[in-house]
DNA sequence: ACGGCTTTTTAACAATCGTTAAATTTTAAC
DNA sequence: GTTAAAATTTAACGATTGTTAAAAAGCCGT
């Protein structure tokens, strides 16, 4: 992020509200409509849906990472799903028109698509380890590459995400250690 | 597809250009960089890549749908994947500077990136039955939803699509009739 | 520190999947 | 149409996973 860039943020600080939540709060469910988007200062959150009954959690966020049920936040439709912490955390957010607003500057209308296409790319290269690697093997890729999830993230969250069931987590752990 | 759009397209006519390729014919070869962007007239492609001498298909395309490696496209880097006709494909194509001179045509700029927003969400969903289904589940949600990657795409192609070998597919297939 | 609740691990068994190899069917070239 | 090659199915076996249940470990509030 460049200076100019900076300085287009600051134009608009104003929009952004603080706000803090305890742990295993919904700051979305499912079904709902998105009206905010959240930029986390300090904790931890997960996507996820149901399905018949069990919790399935698809993406994890943390500390500088914004995060919204972006379909239902553009498009004012149902979310097909909810946004939970899981530790205490602080966010900043903002409403839908807000974000028009923010969107209007060419530099962060800029920055903001290059973070979709960015974060589009990741989701891609976790999908494609669904087709070519095993359960054990796309454990230990999140541990070598994104440790922070294993260490802040419960793992029966963590199981969905891989896949797998929570036993089979634990024992693909019993296993490598 | 409303008119006024029909007519900013036929404004870029010009620029499309023909071209007829038999079956197993790559277009792109992973590794390389995209220059072109195809719109499928008539037949069949895949997208694939290889992993540990597998060939592992994870999109495929039938008439009426646009076909390029995204990424490598729009940036001029490597592909990480290979394009490839399935049947005796007949194609339009682009090449990158033309696209862009399209693009600067605001029905069109909106228009294609609404087609980029469905297909990342179709993608989405099915990434979504790789944590919430079983390969059987996953292969009856092709049978309903997509017939015709059924009918049109050989089997072993689906297996790696929907994560699993060809023969687990094929037990699978005996398991439903 | 104590109890109660949640999370994680372990165990046992059935079901499913991957692997290798062979048999069968389909496709394509001559 | 015949034949060779490719694709699909079937078989057998070992490995992995899901399921259910119980045990162990960790966490939270008092």
């Amino acid at each position: 992020m460049d200076e100019s860039l900076r300085l287009a943020f600051k134009q608009f600080q104003h929009l952004w509200k603080p706000a803090s939540f305890p742990s295993k709060t919904l700051l979305l469910k499912e079904g709902d409509v998105a009206r905010k988007i959240f930029f986390i200062k300090k904790g931890c959150i997960r996507n996820w849906f149901n399905h018949e009954g069990k919790e399935i959690s698809f993406q994890f966020f943390f500390e500088g990472d914004a995060v919204a049920s972006v379909e239902s936040f553009n498009k004012q439709t149902p979310s097909p799903y909810s946004i939970e912490t899981i530790e205490p955390t602080e966010v900043s957010w903002l409403v839908a028109e807000d974000m028009q607003q923010m969107r209007a500057h060419p530099l962060i209308n800029t920055y903001l698509m290059d973070r979709a296409i960015d974060r589009q790319a990741a989701f891609i290269q976790h999908f494609f380890s669904f087709l070519r690697d095993t359960p054990k093997q796309r454990y230990q890729n999140l541990l070598a590459g994104r440790p922070q999830v294993i260490q802040r993230v419960p793992l029966q969250y963590i199981a969905s995400y891989l896949g797998i069931t929570q036993v089979s987590l634990s024992r693909i752990r019993a296993q490598i250690k």
